[in-house]
RNA sequence: GCCGCCUUAGCUCAGUCGGUAGAGCAUCUCACUCGUAAUGAGAAGGUCGUCGGUUCGAUUCCGACAGGCGGCUCCA
């Protein structure tokens, strides 16, 4: 038997081996039961695959990111086989690995409901228990077809890998098909026959035992390759782990966003509702809500005007002619509330601020001198959002828009793109948001009707965002195909406390509109030059924005937010004017404070203030009268006691101003 | 918009295999005045989401609509 000459390589080492034709990856793994797979000169494969001289090898451990998807791949495959044993009628779509877990789609006559869940998972732990193996086949596409007649799902993309077309088959569908050569993988039980099939790129894990813990987690429907126009097939997600603990670990981190929920927050705080008789999707700011709203407000409206920003003022109704100048009518008109017939013209809801605020720049001849001209507004705009999109403050049909509008030379442009960048980035971070990373929305060459303007207009667009969004040093994330029909936009995504990560504010580049608007300024030359625009939300939208603080905080909003920044406790009746007196110097310096002199027991007014998330509770009873001081409980229960009031006054502002956590 | 599920008091939820409903918290009243997460007693509160159908009778069964939840598609 002759030798090869391989190459392993670990994070530390590469380490050259010499082993017999014929070795398989799992071979150089037998010791380490956490690799499940192999990366063979950077391919991803199967444990079984047969090395060749010279191939550089690496284990792929379970607990890493491909390692994860390879798991939960692999356990996508048994659902699929478990339901096809229950319901041998279901037709199989794709099934690939996602953030945090796996789906598969499935074609059956009557939608899953929990109960098939349960079937579904203990009929699971039934073909885990087998230990069948996964078995890698390459077929050529004549045979899989052949194959797979029972299949008409897979046949499809099978034709549309022939076509040259498996990456824009599905989202997903190129771990069913990838490129090159087709492969099925078989589920071999312990005699070695096959029990089950799936065409499948892999790789996969050796066997299903090495499964440690996974979770059906819902059933979904999902349309075929992603499109609306497509049959619905029904979806079941999942959830798989390279340990119990793991799993445990994750459920635990959906309790977590379960309990930091804004929806529920926002109520049981009394900071917004839905009231059914205005309509879906219409939010109401209760005195608390607002008064975080009002903070936030302020302090952006403060900045822009710090930033070179004039605040304007728009209407929320329009003549229809407006939407038609700004190009908005032929590609928005779906998203907008339809027409209203007065006098003879069509009136519409506000849709976006933009065309209203280009009416400002148009209403006298603006010189170069006067730019970059920029406006600011809370605009309330109106969106006729699709009835099953609506969602809590994060998705909305009324909605305010921290917007601005810069207008600018096309020189200018770059400059002022960075200084919107920055301002949006420094803003974010005085909420509390230091962790972003940034998209590039650009149009999609293959669906240009989508989009306005020529190919030159739109490269120098996108290049300005692109260099200068490099600039920043984020990570800068491709979205073909995301950019609005007029321009190319950078969008700041934002990670909250627990991870997860939130669309926030935008920048635009707009060569459009200034021209349907016929917006000029006249040069130092004399002549007449068209302005470039730049849009911008900061917030993106403040009820988003808002919704996305509440979660983030959990509710325990930092002092120079929350609705009740003190609440004062009396420990008896008798020490309530003492109190008053306190919070009488803390709202003259700026404090919302409150005295709950309800006739509740002390220990019921702590526990009321605490799970109002209160950041302080002054307490004062007989001891801090006597020593003129008050005594200080936090959130998170720790005490202060005997702070002179003067102190305690101090701290509490000092807290405020510096927008700190408490 | 599409698929599935859901809607009982302000909130969280029981319940009625078809004979018009109950708890805890919140609210109000009274008593208690208390040192760091729930004092006690009492009262009040619901045309069981809306509209239709079946039925002697519907909160319960059926349908439509509205609102919500989870996804898909879409998006600030």
């Amino acid at each position: 038997m002759s030798e090869l000459k391989i190459v392993v390589l670990t994070a530390q080492e590469r380490q050259e081996r010499a082993v017999t034709t014929g070795t398989k990856a799992w071979e150089l793994f037998a010791d380490e039961p956490a690799v499940i797979a192999a990366r063979v000169d950077g391919k991803l494969r199967d444990l079984s695959h047969e090395l060749t001289e010279g191939a550089e090898v690496e284990g792929v451990l379970i607990d890493s990111a491909d390692g994860r998807d390879i798991l939960r791949h692999s356990t996508a495959h048994v659902m699929a086989q478990a339901v096809q044993q229950l319901f041998p009628e279901a037709k199989l779509g794709i099934g690939p690995p996602v953030k945090d877990g796996f789906y598969y789609d499935f074609d059956v006559e009557t939608p899953f409901v929990p109960a098939d869940l349960e079937k579904i998972e203990s009929r699971m732990r039934k073909i885990i228990k087998e230990n069948q193996r996964f078995s890698r086949r390459p077929i050529s596409d004549h045979d899989a077809i052949g194959e797979l007649q029972d299949e008409p799902y897979k046949i499809e993309l099978i034709g549309l890998k022939g076509a040259g077309h498996s990456e824009d088959a599905a989202e997903g569908a190129a771990v069913e098909v990838g490129a090159g050569e087709l492969t099925i993988y078989d589920n071999l039980d312990r005699k070695g026959e096959v029990v089950w099939k799936d065409l499948c790129r892999g790789p996969h894990l050796p066997t299903t035992k090495r499964i440690p813990a996974f979770k059906l987690m819902r059933s979904a429907a999902a349309y075929w390759r992603g499109d609306e126009k497509n049959k619905q097939l029904q979806r079941l997600y999942g959830t798989a782990w390279e340990s119990k603990e793991a799993l445990e670990e994750h459920l635990h981190l959906l309790e977590e966003a379960e309990r930091r929920d804004h929806r529920k927050l926002g109520r049981e705080l009394d900071l917004f509702s839905f009231p059914d008789e205005l309509g879906s999707g219409l939010p109401v700011f209760h005195p608390k809500g607002g008064v975080i709203k009002r903070e936030m407000e302020d302090y952006v409206r403060r900045r822009h005007i710090e930033e070179g920003f004039s605040y304007v003022g728009t209407p929320h109704i329009t003549k229809d002619g407006l939407f038609h100048t700004s190009g908005h009518l032929p590609y928005y008109a779906d998203t907008m509330f339809p027409p209203m017939e007065l006098e003879g013209a069509k009136y519409q809801l506000k849709a976006m601020n933009c065309p209203m605020h280009n009416l400002i720049y148009a209403s006298k001849g603006r010189s170069y001198r006067e730019l970059p001209l920029r406006f600011f507004e809370f605009g309330q705009v109106y969106r006729y959002e699709k009835s099953g999109v609506v969602h809590g403050l994060t998705r909305v049909r009324g909605l305010t828009q921290d917007d601005s509008h810069s207008y600018v030379t096309p020189e200018q442009a770059p400059g002022e793109v960075k200084h919107l960048l920055d301002f949006m980035l420094s803003v974010l971070k005085d909420f509390g948001l230091d962790d972003f990373y940034l998209e590039l929305s650009t149009r999609e060459d293959s669906n240009k009707e989508k989009f306005v303007g020529s190919d030159e207009d739109w490269a120098t667009a996108t290049g300005v965002l692109e260099r200068v969004g490099a600039e920043t040093g984020l990570e800068l994330v491709p979205d073909p195909g995301g950019a609005a029909f007029y321009g190319p936009k950078i969008s700041v995504q934002a990670k909250d406390a627990i991870g997860r990560t939130w669309q926030m504010g935008t920048v635009q580049y707009d060569f459009n509109q200034p021209a349907g608007f016929g917006l000029e300024y006249q040069a130092a030359d004399g002549s007449r030059q068209q302005p470039v625009m730049i849009h911008s939300a900061k917030f993106g939208s403040i009820e988003r924005f808002f919704g996305v603080l509440v979660e983030h905080y959990a509710g325990a909003f930092p002092p120079w937010l929350a609705p009740v920044q003190v609440q004062a406790i009396p420990i008896a009746d008798r020490h309530e004017d003492y109190l008053y007196d306190i919070a009488a110097q803390l709202r003259r310096a700026g404090i919302r404070v409150e005295v709950d002199d309800t006739d509740d027991r002390m220990q019921k007014k702590i526990r009321n203030a605490q799970l109002q998330k209160v950041p302080f509770m002054i307490i004062a009873g007989d001891k801090d009268l006597e020593a003129g001081a008050v005594s200080f409980r936090y959130r998170d229960g720790h005490q202060d006691n005997g702070v002179p009031v003067e102190e305690a006054i101090a701290r509490v502002v000092a807290a405020v101003e510096s927008h700190e956590q408490v």
